[in-house]
DNA sequence: TATAATGTTTGAAC
DNA sequence: AGTTCAAACATTAT
């Protein structure tokens, strides 16, 4: 359930219990549960896949890698890893890793390579391409440094718009593609989120999984690509290759 | 029902 | 000592 825009949704989904205190605790989770009692969380926040709870002095980082979920005011027939019990209402995590972050969150974290941050710096992305020559543009697109919250379906869709093929080398794209490039990530991460509020982003893959190109009516192909080995999807007609 | 997958960290092996 | 790679984790739609 991860990638970035997924998050975002999270946030607005818990925004109600902003200001709320922590009454109970519960779940496997091997980090010291009891710092949590009582405590108010100031605000939710996120930095690309990084869901963060705050509270004063501390935060706490919820990753949901690939099998990671949440519910709230429910439960489900899996081992809860953490559960907060607020006031009015619960929120639970299953399958996620969650530490603690000490101090405060600003200075930790870059939000200027989120994404989905208001803060978002296109132009800070396109420096740190530009320091990538030899990088693949399917590994870049992956790289959270680069571009946080940018998953495997944002990869796949972003280069299936920009027509660029998941091989190419970044330092053989031209200045006017790599810019499209990051553009479109933060253009169709705004989409995805979106689309997943209607509950409809799979409706609107147009290559992510697909086993056609709309454009050409030819077979994509379905690779493992990059030293990430994350799969992509492209049509060898219209993905343009530049090497 | 077997498989592949919206991901990252860790530690062994080169 | 730097780099690569498999393992581990853990769930569910197709």
């Amino acid at each position: 359930m991860p990638e970035g825009p997924s998050i975002v949704q999270l946030k607005e989904i818990v925004a109600p219990f902003t200001g709320r205190k922590i009454t109970a605790m519960a779940g496997n989770s091997t980090i010291d549960q009891g710092r949590l009692l009582n405590k108010k969380v100031l605000a939710f926040r996120s930095w690309g896949k990084h869901f963060l709870i705050c509270f004063k002095g501390f935060s706490l980082k919820v990753h949901f890698l690939l099998f990671g979920s949440y519910l709230v005011n429910a439960t489900k027939d899996r081992p809860l890893r953490l559960g907060l019990t607020f006031s009015k209402g619960s929120l639970n995590f299953y399958a996620a890793a969650i530490k603690f972050i000490e101090g405060d969150i600003e200075g930790q974290y870059d939000f200027t390579s989120d994404v989905m941050n208001d803060d978002w710096n296109p132009k800070k992305a396109l420096a740190k391409l530009k320091e990538n020559q030899q990088t693949l543009v399917c590994d870049a697109l992956l790289e959270q440094e680069i571009f946080s919250g940018v998953g495997n379906i944002i990869k796949n869709e972003v280069l299936y718009r920009a027509r660029v093929h998941p091989l190419s080398r970044v330092g053989a794209l031209p200045a006017i593609k790599l810019k499209e490039l990051v553009r479109e990530t933060r253009k169709y991460s705004f989409e995805f989120l979106e689309w997943k509020r209607q509950g409809l982003l799979t409706k609107h893959w147009l290559a992510h999984r697909k086993k056609t190109c709309l454009r050409c009516d030819l077979l994509l192909s379905s690779a493992i690509t990059g030293t990430k080995k994350r799969r992509s999807f492209f049509c060898n007609n219209c993905h343009q290759l530049y090497e």
